[in-house]
DNA sequence: ATAAAACTAGACCGATTCGGTCCTGTATAG
DNA sequence: CTATACAGGACCGAATCGGTCTAGTTTTAT
């Protein structure tokens, strides 16, 4: 259902192997080659990265990429919105006239605006090192206290 | 970034007009006027609901929809799942044979559970009462006991 | 200096999915 | 029995996604 793309899912495989190896930097190739996934499509989504400055690069012959920050200083919503682009927040389709006019306010937009909040609350709370050690999750707790399942115990579908 | 699709939409927006107005049936017809959108594709995504046991129908003349539950007891997950479909969580290609038999948890599937989980959790505890009263969300507090956002006060990036 | 390694940028295309429409049934009230 | 409204598909154009390729630039080792 809330798909995040494929590719947004190999962008926080990638962001999670540099995070876990943060010996040196990490080069292109060598993650493609642990990744086990095409080089182009790495070296694509390592600029992507690189442009959101989640990523600092270093050129040349050992040259290669690092953390911009520490892992548990980047959300995975800033991966997800470094390879998916910002959210369209402003999807009312402002230039059909006269249909989104009414003097009441847009229900869509508030149900947009409630559902994406609610979501993004949440990706910003999960951050790389708890991608990259699971364990360690910092549990939400709802209005009653109660812990609200994020790893396991969840209902699947 | 986390799309949820247009028809997503129209369905939260048409979930929430019947459950607005509880008084008596609401047809696909009534619906459609009041919400702006085609009969047909109102149509398609009542049935859809219809079939997630989310409504329940009346056939023939003077038939309609209504709310199969009270609208806080069905989450917009529930209303989610019923028009994307269920989230494939199975999507670790199995059939490229040796490629994802590593001795080693696999790391796109583990990413994806962490985040499925975390969107599933709070998508569960959002309900149609909360999109056709926005002003009586239940916070949610994390491990610290601060409230998270969901609605206002969050970074709009 | 020079060549090799590695990053930088963008065009490009096939395949998949999405948004949306239409058509043919079936059941029910009057 | 007939008009109304739901039921369940098939169907198609368009937009997006996943993925590849090519060409260029920067830096370091020799």
């Amino acid at each position: 259902m809330v798909r995040l793309g494929k590719l947004t899912d190999y962008g926080l495989v990638l962001m999670t192997c540099i995070a876990r190896s943060r010996v040196a930097l990490r080069t292109a190739r060598d993650l493609a080659q642990e990744s086990r996934l095409p080089l182009s499509t790495v070296s694509k989504l390592l600029k992507e990265l690189l442009q959101s400055s989640l990523l600092v690069s270093h050129r040349g012959i050992k040259g290669g990429y690092i953390l911009a920050r520490d892992p548990h200083q980047i959300s995975v919503l800033e991966v997800i919105a470094a390879i998916e682009g910002p959210m369209a927040l402003t999807e009312c389709s402002t230039d059909i006239t006269g249909l989104c006019n009414l003097e009441s306010a847009c229900p869509i937009k508030s149900n947009q605006q409630i559902i994406n909040q609610a979501i993004r609350g949440v990706l910003e709370k999960v951050t790389l090192s708890d991608l990259a050690h699971p364990l360690e999750l910092t549990p939400l707790r709802d209005a009653k206290g109660r812990v609200v399942p994020i790893v396991a115990s969840g209902r699947i579908q």
